[in-house]
DNA sequence: GTCTATACCCTGATAGAC
DNA sequence: GTCTATCAGGGTATAGAC
């Protein structure tokens, strides 16, 4: 592997994904990314510095891992929003509910994070919100209407990560899909799209 | 202790509301509990079964443990939602963000949990939804609307588990004000309560 | 049912040659 | 920067007397 570095943050953040952070054991990211444990400690000085390190990586990928895919020939900002929501969905079903959303799943197994892992479990949050927000305003531009876009956006992301948590449990995407249509009533209301849709 | 099962499972509930399950070991339970070795392994097989038994406590305790207390005083089938969803609010703010929702926080700990447990999982959000989607039944014929009242409800959890995780995560309490603002948007579209509330 | 002692494994992390 | 070998501690679970 050319970069090790770059090979061990993405080990650990697929592993991370997969099975948390504490059932994801320092072997378990040596072995899989073929990497010996004097490379990691040069690298890191513990396994928690490898967790900043991976939310560093989603909070600089958000654009073209995340929002470039979902956005791939969507234009209305609106349906950009949704878009986004669709693409948690598609992961719930096509990894038969093995996979959520990395973020939300590490912001409630860590129940005390360590300052530096909140804050970048914060900016991810925020990066996400801040998207969504830019949508909703662009689209209240066109539609002339006012509206708090911070605060319906921080309402889409609550609704994806609980509509997620309640699929992944349940595993059915129906529970996921109810709360999409509850926020397009929200939606509608807001006078974001029309109540034909 | 009168009784070394009770004890146990209620000092277990306590250390995974508190800490997780994987961050909770059987040692800080056994400690915390006076109890011996021996005496959880007579009870219990594994540790996994005292997962079992404390979701089983959640599920058995709903009514006394969570909704007479949100509910005492409260009549308007509506408000009583809200008032559950301030039950929450409370518990992030008086813990200063230490305790959210404990059932959430265990459905997105474990990627992959054994079917006993997730069907406990499942069975906790159930309870709660089919409390929520009650009240929202009895506000709807008052109100004479019709609706889905099981969405609405499952849109309930839903906002209350990302508001909380939001919260959580900012150590900020209004993030999940926020979502509740937004649900009460969505109540009032459905008829539910009035504009100028 | 409860007690003590302990087996046995896996954990994160380190040492030091190369 | 990478390698092998290994440490010290904590993890779940068990054994067997009482």
């Amino acid at each position: 592997m050319a970069n090790t570095r770059e090979n061990l943050v993405h080990t650990a953040m697929q592993l991370f994904a997969e099975k948390g952070y504490h059932s994801t054991s320092i072997a378990d990211i040596l072995t899989t990314a073929g990497v010996n444990s004097g490379s990691l400690y040069h690298f890191f000085p513990g396994k928690q510095d490898l967790l900043v390190a991976v939310l560093d990586a989603y909070l600089q990928g958000i654009q073209e891992m995340l929002l470039k895919p979902a956005w791939q020939g969507v234009k209305d900002p609106v349906e950009r929003v949704f878009s986004l929501l669709s693409t948690y969905r598609e992961l719930l079903v096509s990894s038969d509910f093995f996979y959520g959303c990395p973020i939300g799943n590490l912001a409630l197994e860590l129940h005390e994070p360590d300052p530096a892992v909140r804050e970048k479990l914060e900016a991810n949050f925020t990066a996400w919100r801040d998207a969504v927000a830019g949508c909703i305003r662009e689209a209240a531009v066109e539609k002339r209407v006012s509206l708090d876009a911070d605060a319906l956006a921080t309402m889409v992301l609550a609704v994806m990560e609980g509509g997620v948590m309640l699929s992944r449990t349940y595993r059915d995407v129906s529970l996921h899909d109810v709360t999409v249509v509850e926020l397009r009533n929200l939606f509608e209301r807001a006078g974001l799209q029309g109540v034909t849709r």
